[in-house]
DNA sequence: GCCATGACTAAGCGCTTGCTTAGTCTTTGA
DNA sequence: TCAAAGACTAAGCAAGCGCTTAGTCATGGC
């Protein structure tokens, strides 16, 4: 991985702060509740009031923290962002890959891709928002690392629509375009969906499911 | 309109600032050379830091003024970034509007509004972003006002999806839906464009005109 | 039991920020 | 011509902010 915390200067909560890997996901069981916590508190605030506007007196007292508290967990409100980013970007990831290993079909694949990543855009809006919208303040080198995993995203799609051009399942002009347009689908579902609205976001996953097969020119996709 | 510029308490400037209407349009040409171009600074500030971290400061040295020179034209930053956001969508408004209405049918209406609102986010994607990711910090009669802008969109556009079912040009299932389904196809360029990738702005915006009509199950969409 | 480590605190640092105030200078209108 | 209004400035205010430092307390290992 590109990014290593332990370029943290030693301290005294150095070795409890190494048990992260650089993807800010739990090693093992033994991540601190305390720093779940502040994560989810963080997410909280930013998803409310934007990364900037949050401070970290904010994010430590929703945590049950005085704000020098969250400097024992995370090196910077930064870090905490970017664990956030990386959190989302590898539960996304796995969802995408998993529907797709788990499908009989292209057609299936795509299907459920498009189902369940929209479903999660709408069963999390606040995080889809702070992972589009604030990606800008990360460093250059957290950046890097999300946009590894956005591409691992959008390759497990294309890959998907590749295969079914082979079969004849798909009729697609443009490949790359066509597979931006069907992530659009999904993670634009995070910026309309707003909670107490008709659809719920099963039924929004369901809808765009369909629609995203129309896009992938599917032969019934059309009826 | 919902908001009123006025409701500044009077001082020197509210001759000048009283120019404006609440949709900081200009009523005529008098809008002065300065609030243009401190306009375009702040567009500039907000698309590179975001709204928050951008301090009026960098605003009024890239409009080559005193920090003090933005109270002149706009009470606070937060009017800046409003007076940004109902151009943006004032503009697009009017975008759709013009498209649909020289447009022969709804076919031909819905890509001419693919196309252009496509292509006006890969143009404009610095403005584009700003508009999606700062919203929420306008305060809350400033975001009604951009809602208002935004439901007029999505009106024009589902009552061209309904003419096109009307007359059997389109198959849709669920209306609201796919008219979200739509504009997050324009509306999302803006995430993903950049600068210096091949396809060109036009290329986007007819890409997704063809796409468009596939979304709305177009007769002669799916050859 | 003792010492080292880790989790956490209160206090504070140095700097920044949106905005105001009191002034100067230029332009406009009577 | 003169006074008022408008465009703008330099200086400053009051509050805030990310982060650090020096300390306390609890826990775990020897």
């Amino acid at each position: 991985m590109l990014v290593n915390m332990t370029d943290r200067a030693p301290t005294r909560t150095a070795g409890r702060v190494r048990t992260y890997d650089a993807l800010a996901i739990p090693l093992t069981d033994d991540v601190t509740e305390t720093a779940l916590r502040l994560m989810e508190a963080a997410a909280d605030a930013f998803a409310d009031k934007g990364f900037h506007a949050t401070t970290t007196r904010d994010v430590a007292s929703r945590a049950g923290l005085s704000p020098a508290g969250v400097y024992v967990h995370f090196a910077s409100k930064e870090e905490l962002l970017f664990s956030i980013c990386m959190r989302g970007h590898t539960a996304a990831r796995d969802m995408i890959v998993d529907a797709a290993a788990a499908a009989d079909s292209p057609v299936d694949a795509l299907a459920a891709i498009m189902t369940n990543f929209s479903r999660w855009h709408a069963e999390h809006y606040r995080v889809g928002r702070i992972v589009q919208y604030e990606f800008a303040h990360l460093t250059p080198a957290h950046r890097e690392a999300v946009m590894g995993l956005r591409k691992e995203i959008d390759a497990q799609v294309r890959s998907v629509l590749l295969d079914g051009i082979g079969r004849g399942d798909f009729v697609i002009d443009d490949v790359p375009h066509t597979t931006l347009a069907l992530m659009s689908l999904c993670i634009d579902v995070a910026r309309w969906y707003q909670p107490g609205i008709k659809r719920t976001p099963a039924e929004i996953g369901e809808t765009n499911g369909r629609l995203g097969l129309r896009l992938a020119g599917a032969r019934w996709a059309a009826t």
